[in-house]
Parts: structure tokens; sequence; C-alpha cells
DNA sequence: CTGAAAGCGCTAACAG
DNA sequence: CTGTTAGCGCTTTCAG
């Protein structure tokens, strides 16, 4: 399997010694145009590849990063993980991704894997169960989820979207269009996102003398969303949802129209993070959508400065969402 | 940023040499019960994790693995990506991932990257445009799509779906409900699975006598999907359509509705790959199922074997498709 | 301008 | 059972 030249085969190929190679590899230090140019041909020949690894492990600089994603499977996060691996490898970076399924064991074992694979900076997005920060030397920016061991540091990098104001300005919309008994659905407050938008959504009612009502959905589902919708609508009256994320609001709207209400004319439902199938969906679905762009670029960026070891003022970003209505 | 502590620093506090230290690490050779704890001890002080890539390079064996992907963004790929990682996590590998965003130049430059950190394998999806295999030595096993250039090397090792009877299967199950116009809506022929899956739909008109109609779609999107089938019911009946993936069946759908239909009373609609959009989407949408798990699977044990210098017989695999009927 | 040599962290004989 | 040593592919002084 290792049929691959290395700079030593190329040196006695070009009848040179192997600092000369390097050399032209890395146009460092004076060649006379002579020896070069038969060198590089040579490479070139030979489909010479550095082997970036030694490279790495004599400077000390590493091309390798770090990517630690609760579900790549996940629309927004397979988005994310798309942005930050293609900004990376426009800089010469390679990407590891890894899979936590909100798993905080296996969260444990692939920062690990990565510092063993010394990778020089992670971007992270912690697991549900993440709760106590792992104990690494690696540079890491945190994204999108505030992590729950967040305010032990304030150094620490973290980029999010303003969960607040999307489930602020969600609610606020349905408020204005003449909702007023507007229920939340959302997951358990596990995750910092979920949480910010219920208090948004709280934020908004309570400015408006309304009455809350946030129901809790066991799992981020159709089924659930529906299930839950149903059986509260069974004994109440409401006029507007706002789910934490689309697909909660598709379960929703599953209920509501069976229950014989119309969408928009009786009920207006929001969503979360403007996803295909809210696209696809006939039912009216308004929704949130957050700067993907923005974040990713963000959070490379601050990723970068502190593998470089800059020092940076502005550690913590939230970034501004927009609003989707149909 | 290189606080790392190394073998040698494990070796220095213990008292010990390196290799004594390597021993334990790798659990090869006797080492006494007595030191092996202590060694064990300190390193859990000091929190050392070893360097594989260290490792890698002395043992000549390599801890990571290549995915290359036209876009991992897209659901049906993020799904593969995200299995393939999780198969080669448990193995003890880490996965690099690379989206090529369909384009040979970048898959190329993906390669050699892959190529200069040293992977052990690949598992590439080719890109639309890739026309010729790039020239490397590192093991590949090509999944989804059958590259253009396979025919040159009938050693290559291919994982397919049965793109050709998914595209049979679901043309003959509205046939058998009596369609008679079924129109196929698919993306130019550049990538070998929307192609199977015209030719699938086409044995099975002609099977049935029925005339075929193939409409090319620009891109794949829901706008095609509505544009190119609101066009051609201007003036063509049709109570079929067969579109090779979901989201222009979508499209379809939408014109289909437009123009005053009923679905599936009037017209009776496939699409392929059982998108989460597919699932939300209140029209009856049918779809073809792919055996995702087992692709991915197959894979990476073919990958694996492929590594390890074994011979396999069998380098070329077809999966079955499943069929859901709404 | 070019070569010799040391060393990055680690493993694998080879001696003790 | 344990230490010494060479060397994986590469960069980087230090001498020519």
């Amino acid at each position: 399997m290792k049929n691959n030249v290395s700079i030593k085969d190329i040196a006695k190929m070009a009848g040179v010694s192997i600092a000369t190679v390097s050399r032209v590899i890395n146009k460092s230090g004076k060649v006379a145009k002579e020896t070069e140019e038969k060198i590089l041909q040579i490479m070139k020949e030979n489909n010479y590849v550095p082997n970036l690894l030694a490279k790495g492990m004599r400077t000390n600089k590493v091309t390798t990063i770090g990517i630690v994603i609760p579900d790549i499977s996940n629309e927004f996060f397979s988005k994310i993980a798309k942005q930050i691996q293609t900004l990376f490898f426009n800089k010469g970076y390679a990407s590891i991704i890894c899979n936590t399924s909100e798993d905080d064991k296996i969260e444990k074992q692939c920062i690990e894997m990565l510092q063993a694979q010394q990778v020089g900076g992670i971007i992270h997005i912690v697991s549900e169960k993440a709760n106590k920060e792992n104990k690494i030397l690696i540079p890491t920016v945190y994204l999108d989820r505030e992590p729950k061991f967040s305010n032990k540091r304030k150094d620490m990098a973290i980029i999010e979207s303003d969960n607040l104001s999307g489930g602020y300005i969600a609610t606020d919309a349905m408020i204005k269009k003449g909702c007023k008994n507007i229920i939340c659905l959302s997951p358990k407050d596990v995750v910092s996102t979920h949480k910010k938008r219920c208090q948004g959504y709280a934020y908004a009612m309570n400015e408006n003398g309304l009455n809350l009502k946030i129901i809790i959905v066991d799992n981020v589902s159709l089924e659930e969303g529906y299930n839950k919708t149903k059986e509260y609508i069974k004994n109440n009256k409401i006029d507007g949802i706002f789910a934490t994320t689309d697909i909660i609001a598709i379960g929703a709207i599953k209920a509501i129209k069976e229950a014989g209400f119309k969408i928009p004319e009786n009920v207006k439902v929001f969503g979360y993070d403007a996803s295909n199938m809210s696209e696809v969906i006939e039912t009216p679905l308004s929704t949130i959508v957050q700067p993907i762009e923005e974040m990713t670029l963000a959070a490379v960026e601050m990723l970068e400065k502190n593998m470089n070891g800059e020092k940076i003022k502005e550690n913590r970003l939230i970034l501004p969402v927009k609003i989707k209505e149909r």
C-alpha cells in the first residue's frame, strides 16, 4: 500500500540531497534554477505528493481541523458542516468530521480521537448531554449551542445565532396579526437554542399581556408535534403555534387540520430553521432563518485566530436571524 | 499550542525508557505489573494522548480514511456520510470528509489532499463531471454512482443500489394501477443513478407496450419539476409521473394540482429517495427507498479488505431497493 | 547554492 | 522484563 514516493526517492533520482528537494518543495532558500527545474520535473513524473503528516510533525504545524457535530444527517448541521469544510479546504486544511449522536460518551471519544489525530483546532456543536468541558488544550470554537459549562470560562469562544429574538419575532409577528392564544412547542430545555427560543416567545407574550403556554414535546419529531397538539386542542382554543423547530410545527399542522381548522385563517403556525420541508409543505408554514453562512464564517475565522495564538477581544458572537412569513 | 506531553515526557517522569512506555501503550511485550501501573498512572495524570500520526508514520498503518462526496448537505449523501463515519469511528478510524460540489477540479484537489494526508482508503461518490480516474494508489471504493471510467477497470470496487429496478418497480406499480400515460422527469444523464432509473422506467413502459416520454429537467429543483410539468401538460394528457428524485416530483405535484388534477385519483406520482420532504408533503407521494445502511456497510467492509490487501471476488455489488407507496 | 545531521513522536528489532 | 538504537518523511540549522 505504501508505494508512495518520498522526498528521499526524488532526491536520489535527481542526484541531489533531500535538503535541496525540500527547498524546492517549500520554495525556501536559494536553489539553482537548473536543479529546481530538474527536481520539479522528476516530482511531476513520479506523481510525488508531500506527506503532510511528516511535515506537520516536524514543523509542529498541522493541516487538519476537527468538526464535532451531534448529527450530520440533520439538515441544519449538515449545511454547517459543508460550509466549514469548504472554508477550511480553501485554506488548505482537511476536516475530520465526527458525529456524537447527541451522546456525551461518544463526544468524549471524538475529542480524544481528534486530539490523537493532532488536529490544530476544533469547531464544536455540543451534544445535548454535554455537561462538562473536555479537558483538552486544542483551540476550540463552540458553535450554535451555548455549552452548559460556558459560564465557568468567560474567555470561551462561542458563536450563536440570536435564538432569543428568533422566538420573539416569530411570536410577535403572530400577535401583530391578532393572535391571542399562542402555544409554544419545544423539546425539554436541554439545549440552549430551544430554551432561548422559548424565552423569546415568553418575552413577546408577556410584553402583550398574553398568557403563555409552553408544551414540552418528548422528542423532536413530527409525531410528537402532532400528538401534543392534538391533545391540547381537545380542551383549549388556540390561534397560533410557535414550534422551536420545523418538524414539530409540521406535526402540529397535521393535528390542526385534522381538527378542522384552517391555516393560516384560524391558526397561524411558525416553525424554525427554514428547512427544505418547510419549503415544500403545501400549508403555509412561517419560519425563522438562521444565518448559517455568517455563523460558519465567523467560527472559522475565530478558530483560525485561536490557532495562530492571536488575541481576540470578541470571543462571543450572536448573529441576527431573519423571519420568513408565509 | 503544543503543550502535548509525549511518550518521552512520560518516560522521564516514570524513570523508564520510552520503549517501556511504548510497550504499555500498545500492550505489546512483557512489562512488570508494577511499572505498568506506575506508567498508566502517570499517563492519566498528565492526560497523555498518543500521537496517532507519529505512530502511523512509523508503522505505516494509518487511522484515517477519506470520504469524497458531491454535496454533504444533500440529505441522501449526508446520511451516507454519517453511516460511514460512524462505522469507521467504531473501528478506530477518523473520517476526513470532502465536498466536491459536483466539480471535477475540486474533486481532484480533494483526492490529492487526502493522499497528502495519508489516508488509508477512500470511499468515493464521484461528481457529475468526473470523467477520468484520478491516478492514485490509495484503495478506493466507489459508492452509489458508477464512475464513467469504470469499464476500463474490471477490478474496480463499486457499490450501488439497484437503480434500474428502482425505476422499473415504480413505473410498474403505476401501470398495475391502470396508468397508461406516464412521463419520466429526470436530469440529463450525466450521472449513472438517474440514467439507470430512466432505463428502468423505459423497460417497464416497453414491456407493457406503452409510449415513453422522458422529459429532461435542467437541474434538480422544485422549480424545474414544476416548470417542465406545467409546460408538458398544457398539450398532453398524463396519468402518471415518475421523477428520478423526490424534489422534482414535488415540483411536478405543484403543477399537477394547479392544473386542477387530483393526486392520486387522476395522476399518480412517484419520486425517489424517500426524503424527509416526501414524508411531510400532504399530497401522496410514492417513492423508492435506497438501502443506505447496507450500501455503506458493504462499502466500508470492502474498503477495509482492500486496505488489508485481501483478495475479493465480489468487487461489484448492486443492492436491492424498496418501494413505498402512498 | 548545496549537503550532512539532528530531531519531531513513535515502534520494533536487538541486546542485555 | 527493560533499555538502546535505527528510522518512518520531512524541515532546519550549520557548515561548506
